[in-house]
DNA sequence: TTGTATGCGTTATCAC
DNA sequence: GTGATAACGCATACAA
């Protein structure tokens, strides 16, 4: 494997002349140039970048940590992120953490050890003081999931006025029994759907029932397993909002298994409007995120970072949309 | 930031020591051992893994390249990969390529520039030239898709196979005119299903008509496209055999909508088993990929290839499963 | 315009 | 067991 030392021979320069042209400095005679171009070429030099960027104490690469691409919702946001970082000469390189704390480890340790530029974070399990901590020392973004407190930049929508949409809509339907399919987890966004949830029902004189709030994992079969409890039960909904459209689709489903129909009997809500919210029967009304646009805001606040240290914390908010379909209309 | 050289002067000792204490090599006192890590503590020093990578010629990075995460058949294989690279020391990173070719050359830059170990390809617009040169100087494998004739190791499943099975389950449910709905690209994959399709059709007698062997994107919308074509035309079609699941899903949505049935009036198989097949109605019969699997195996022959430049050209075949559900039994 | 020499932060090879 | 010190491959301040 050729070095910039076997170039600089070949070509009779010195290797300052071929570090020179490899960073086209303005410098260096059309000749010489030519001469290492040819010896480049003729060794198929490739430069090791580890040199150089041990050099630069830079890497140009930078890490999403997301919980796992099987949510198809952080599609869009990566294709932002990484349009942002491409135009700006940052590599972006995707991570998942399986929502484990050790995994996110391993990852942050990259940034720590110089390996990676900066992280933007999806998701995450560190608690405010870790992420301030780390903050402190190296270019850190939270995207569309936060911890509150956290003292770093971010971008998100406003979950609660989401929520509160939401829940209006179907209050406005008619519905009157409306149940919500949640999350255990503590996650800002949880916690703020669930109080704009709480906030549409008492406006509208509808007394909150705790038992009708019940817990998912944001995926199909949990969807599909809340919903069967709310149907065995003597609950008598008529409406759900669920915090993920893979809940709610497993929720319409279930629905449909026992015999009643969407929105007819019982209306349904999502949140995230990915893909398949166009693909099942009926359509499902959803809360639409602008994921591209959250992408590109996350890239911009953390090329802000990693350019100035002490740049100002910003935290971002994008407007929501609530995307109207069959599943609350008749 | 702390250095090895700041902790070597805190702790009173040379960089040899600290270095041996931070690769925990046996041959250091317990007592000076404890001297270097206090001071590591105390300096909250993080040893920058740039210096390391270059004196080591290796990152333990590796990157797998996948067309996009919009398609989630990727998920498991990814899990695979992962788990057989952290067992090994190695940290897996993900790089959409949305089939350009230059974001390809981005990430391959980084293979042959020293930043990364090794790549894994699930899919690539390289020539099989291109691939040999590569793999003669880097380590590379292919994974799930592959470029025939390309000189270096893969994991796959047996597409001809897998799609004469398919196509011949429908034969077996009383199909006769069985469409489907492939794709314009020369990948191996998409070349052997429809010679699978073709044999299968070829051996139970029934002409093979070109007219209803349409193609498609992968994409759902796709498969509403095709299936409309198919349906408005006087094809009289009775089956459908696709090769993605999102495609016979979007298929069977134009089926419904135009009134006929599923799988009453047209029998519908697709390929992969994402994890929608059984979300939708009826459930999809469809060819399952033993993804885990192949993503552990992709992995494992990289490392070998890794550990060894000289490894044996592998390639291994893996078996396939038709999961037969409603949209095919009646 | 070009070359020399030094340093980036490690690890590894020697001596001792 | 420990410490000097020379690499690793590159970029750059300084001299020429």
């Amino acid at each position: 494997m050729a070095t910039i030392q076997d170039v600089a021979k070949a070509a009779k320069v010195s290797v300052a002349t071929v570090s020179r042209v490899l960073n086209n400095s303005p410098s260096v005679s059309e000749k010489k140039q030519q001469v290492v171009m040819r010896a480049i070429q003729e060794l198929n030099y490739q430069p090791n970048l580890l040199g150089r960027n041990l050099r630069r104490t830079e890497t140009k690469m930078i890490l999403v940590l997301v919980p796992t691409i099987f949510n198809t919702f952080y599609a869009k946001v990566v294709k932002g992120i990484e349009d942002i970082g491409n135009e700006n000469g940052y590599n972006v390189m995707l991570c998942n953490t399986y929502a484990e704390k050790n995994r996110e480890q391993v990852f942050l340790k990259q940034l720590k050890n110089r390996l990676v530029d900066g992280i933007i974070f999806m998701a995450t399990g560190l608690s405010k003081e870790a992420l301030n901590e780390i903050n402190q020392h190296f270019p850190i973004v939270q995207c569309c999931e936060y911890i509150k407190g956290a003292n770093l930049s971010r971008i998100s929508i406003d979950n609660y006025a989401a929520a509160y949409k939401a829940v209006t809509h179907l209050i406005r339907q008619g519905r009157k029994r409306i149940a919500m399919i949640s999350s255990l987890n503590k996650l800002a966004s949880t916690v703020e759907r669930e109080a704009g949830y709480k906030k549409a029902l008492e406006n509208a004189g509808i007394a909150i029932e705790p038992d009708i709030i019940l817990p998912g994992d944001y995926g199909f079969k949990s969807g599909l397993r809340a919903a069967r409890q709310l149907l065995t039960k003597e609950f008598n909904i008529d409406g759900i909002f669920a915090i993920s459209d893979m809940m709610a689709i497993g929720a319409m489903k279930t629905i449909k298994e026992n015999g009643l129909s969407v929105p007819e009997d019982i209306a349904v809500v999502g949140f995230d409007d990915i893909r398949y919210t166009s693909m099942c029967e009926p359509q499902l009304t959803t809360i639409s995120q602008p994921q591209y646009d959250l992408g590109c805001g996350a890239m911009t606040l953390l090329l802000k970072r990693i350019q100035n240290e002490k740049a100002d914390i910003e935290h971002i908010v994008l407007e929501h949309e609530l995307m109207i379909r069959g599943s609350t209309v008749i």
